[in-house]
DNA sequence: CTGAAAGCGCTTACAG
DNA sequence: CTGAAAGCGCTTACAG
């Protein structure tokens, strides 16, 4: 089908247009408009003839023709820019994405979930976000260098991002969970368990995840031996293939801190295959309190990050953005959750 | 923040329009225009100039201007009609949405995630999908009875469902996996190990998936004893319930049809927790799989819902329904996997 | 192949 | 409180 075809199909079913509604409430096209923007400086009999025409005639407003002339959508984005899978793995995006979605409903504002997973995603997500379907947008994305911040900043959009944007911190608004502190809390935690040699998984080290955690660790713990320091990629597997390289390292290791608790429960797998138990012989810290930490067996000690502050936060910077405001950004506070695996 | 404040801010940036790029290329309006839409009837240098003109003054079409007299969007929803949850919980759910993304794309059509799992949600998505914003809906949902359907009908969006519409068969474009095919495969390959007592847990009867597997069980069995069929909600801990009442009820089972592997799963705990040995004592057959299929112990056997064409008939009717063509229904052969379960 | 003009359906000063 | 009118930024017959 060709768009002058699917074009032809929608217009065999007209709408009515505040033509049609001013018409069957004996009013003007000017007056219908008040009603349906507040209702300001209109008369009680003509509020009621509109709202009973409106009614009548199953009008909705054309929201093309509307921000034609406003200049704003009252949408914006949410956009994912991770490979796919981790959103559908991770039940955080979720109270993240719930979080926002509720907020910005109460400024009527509808939030429209985009993913751009692949490279050819991100670019036509740019294209369509900077066409002026959104008035701006929340961007969930973890690894520096990501071409969509040029895009969305080239374009003027204003957007606030999840997660510290390494490198540039300076020039956009986000909001972050206290990465580094929480790895401090963690770290410090195994160490006034008794913990002598305390080994970390981090995150890749293009995210700020993987660099502020493992930041964190080494404020607590200095300059440490090397082979104490492994990076893994967030997923389960590559958890256990970073535990079992830190146990060829450093067989005698008594604790680990992993940057993400996906990581940690592979981590697990690997030292119960290694015949180590958890946490008698080797204690595991994960980090983000994600739903994995309670139902894994043993439960995960760890790093709760305050979802629910982030999405009223990031909404919060965004409306502010919206309205003018400079960018900036917000660091929010982290909790230590013990379980039985540290 | 007020709507005018954000409107006021918005104007602050004004973005380069047609008739910007119409002036540096020399040409007038309409020759730009015809150049966006695909070239046709523009001389080669109108043409580079034009091209030129667009790349220095960094336009890009306003959507909301375009899609005003073109009475489209190019752009349709994709609404999830569920409790968020399930979603997030569900790796099938992500091979369809990404299945939908890529088919649209190739029509050039922009794919909108629209997620509706309250009843307050659900209003706001109706209100929204038949502003205009959208040519048309993707809908899942599997409850019968949602008012969603009727907004969407009452409007005359064009719409097409994943699953069978329990009740409204006749009126709306749907399509589905074969639900009763597969589970008479399921039954009758456990019949077919030997299993002589085999029981059944049912998704809710509100949904095609609950009743229509019930229907393939019953076809392969006939009537049964009724205390071997229970119900139970798509959920693991549903599953566990439901399989320990039927533990109670008939002591002796031999095997269990289960409508969905996340029950499945919780049912194998459950067995387990009994003492009873899986697949030695009971056989558990499961349905969908999804990825927990695969990564239970043991693994699942299971049918096999084909999630990539769903999405590409998904797409191909709901584009035919754009040109016009009247509501269809498309039903999908399952497969059976065996695994350890069974 | 190209331009001038009408019109898509709204909002919003501007008069009254 | 209300109406007439201009204008938002496009597309698309219509002439030429």
């Amino acid at each position: 089908m060709t768009a002058p075809e699917r074009n032809r199909a929608r217009r065999t079913r007209p709408r009515p247009t505040m033509d049609d509604v001013a018409a069957v409430a004996g009013v003007s096209r000017g007056t219908v408009s008040r009603v349906l923007n507040g209702g300001h400086n209109v008369s009680g009999p003509a509020l009621d003839a509109v709202r009973r025409a409106i009614r009548k005639t199953g009008y909705v407003v054309n929201q093309h023709a509307r921000s034609l002339v406003t200049q704003r959508s009252d949408s914006v984005a949410f956009i994912l820019s991770e490979p796919q899978d981790r959103l559908f793995e991770d039940p955080n995006f979720n109270i993240l994405l719930r979080g926002c979605t509720q907020e910005l409903a109460e400024h009527d504002i509808t939030l429209l979930l985009t993913i751009a997973g692949t490279h050819e995603d991100r670019k036509r997500v740019g294209r369509y976000v900077t066409a002026g379907h959104v008035d701006g947008a929340l961007v969930i994305s973890s690894h520096a260098g990501s071409p969509l911040l040029d895009d969305l900043e080239a374009r003027g959009l204003p957007f606030v991002a999840c997660g510290r944007p390494l490198g540039r911190e300076r020039d956009v608004s986000y909001v972050a969970a206290d990465d580094r502190g929480g790895a401090r809390q963690m770290v410090s935690y195994l160490g006034s368990r008794g913990r002598k040699r305390i080994a970390t998984i981090t995150g890749p080290l293009d995210t700020s995840g993987g660099v502020d955690r493992l930041a964190g660790y080494r404020d607590v713990l200095g300059e440490v031996d090397p082979r104490l320091v492994v990076t893994g990629d967030y997923s389960h597997d590559g958890g256990a293939e970073a535990m079992e390289r830190l146990l060829r390292q450093v067989p005698d290791l008594d604790a680990v801190f992993v940057a993400s608790d996906l990581m940690a429960v592979g981590a697990i797998a690997a030292l119960h295959r290694a015949g180590r138990r958890v946490p008698d012989d080797v204690a595991v810290g994960g980090f983000d309190d994600s739903k994995v930490a309670s139902t894994s067996v043993p439960g995960l000690t760890t790093i709760r990050q305050p979802w629910a502050r982030l999405s009223a936060e990031m909404v919060r910077l965004l409306l502010n953005h919206l309205a003018g405001d400079a960018h900036a950004a917000v660091i929010l506070p982290t909790e230590l959750v013990v379980r039985d695996s540290a």
